[in-house]
DNA sequence: TACGTATGAATGAACG
DNA sequence: CGTTCATTCATACGTA
């Protein structure tokens, strides 16, 4: 017999179609009452749970990220690449990418028009790493959280009671995630603990 | 490069099943102490840090709450919706398989939400960590149980203040937040959406 | 047959 | 503690 059934969700058209034109509109990250009315509404069309729309929001906005995060960093290598080689020619200002007019923050903010929002939010971000390049070298994270480390060492029951250490704080806000490729993939660390 | 810079833990098979056992037998939010006696004990079958401990500890309380107060907000959902089948006496909507429907309904009301979306942000105070099953004794674990053993009669035994040796389950906790994540991997028929 | 893509699902990490 | 983000896994579909 060959393989069981699919197991997982499948949306229907009608669903899917649903589904984008309320990502279109602008929701993104859809709350508790709201996943509740979807999944209710799209029920009609065929099977469907909770978490399957709350998975198709995450991965539908976390992919549309992604492709954002490549499109910028192809540009900035590109910018990078131009800088260089005009080293010379003294390039004044580094345009900015596209310029959408990062203001609105209006409570309509679900009627229309989020994406821009998402992509400015996300775009500072990219824009103070690679503003900041410095140096990627080994960008293992800079993750130096001596907090739980700290916390653990030691005295386990003296600890002072008012005060977490207070943050020291950070050179760059932007924490980094190294905005790399996935074109790589690097699969080494493969612990798929395929159950499956 | 034999170790990509992945940063990020990964479970050995061995880990996952002790970091397992030890929720089942109660253990939700170990402290500094007793994540440093996890954290060396697991170190045994592979590299991972107190943080690693205590993530995980963290994610899986909190998913698994997400997951029964999901259950619980579709039962509300469903008693909702008996009441109001009852009360409108009308036929449940067959839904139509393969033609699109006469009209989309339009999600008009999840659109202007926002000020909705704050809703829903008080009640909810009590939690119901469900622990229901004790650990199946001498099921498949090998391991000196003895750390463990002491481990869990410390945790018993300190616990401090006033809380509960074991957590008993709300009837109704009056929150619907959540309904996100659900991990019942229920197998569904195959769709076939495809033109093939 | 082998690879590349799209996507549902899962989870470690972190934020507020 | 609840929520969100980033990454990864697993699988179905398509293509050379």
């Amino acid at each position: 017999m060959p393989q069981a059934p699919s197991t997982r969700w499948c949306p229907t058209p009608e669903q899917l179609m649903i589904l984008e034109e309320m990502y279109r509109s602008g929701i993104r990250t859809p709350n508790a009452s709201q996943i509740q009315q979807i999944t209710a509404h799209l029920s009609y069309y065929g099977k469907i749970e909770g978490k399957n729309v709350f998975y198709w929001f995450q991965n539908h906005k976390a992919r549309d990220r992604q492709k954002l995060r490549r499109r910028l960093s192809r540009h900035h290598q590109l910018l990078h690449q131009q800088l260089h080689t005009l080293d010379e020619a003294s390039a004044p200002p580094p345009p900015p990418p596209s310029c959408l007019p990062h203001y609105l923050h209006t409570p309509s903010q679900l009627l229309h028009q989020d994406a821009n929002q998402q992509a400015m939010n996300l775009l500072s971000k990219l824009e103070a790493e690679g503003i900041s390049e410095m140096a990627t070298t080994s960008s293992s994270m800079n993750y130096n959280n001596d907090w739980m480390t700290m916390m653990m060492a030691g005295n386990t029951g003296i600890i002072p009671p008012c005060c977490k250490p207070l943050e020291t704080l950070d050179l760059f806000p932007t924490k980094s995630t190294g905005l790399r490729d996935e074109c790589s993939t690097s699969k080494s660390s493969s612990c798929s603990t395929s159950t499956n």
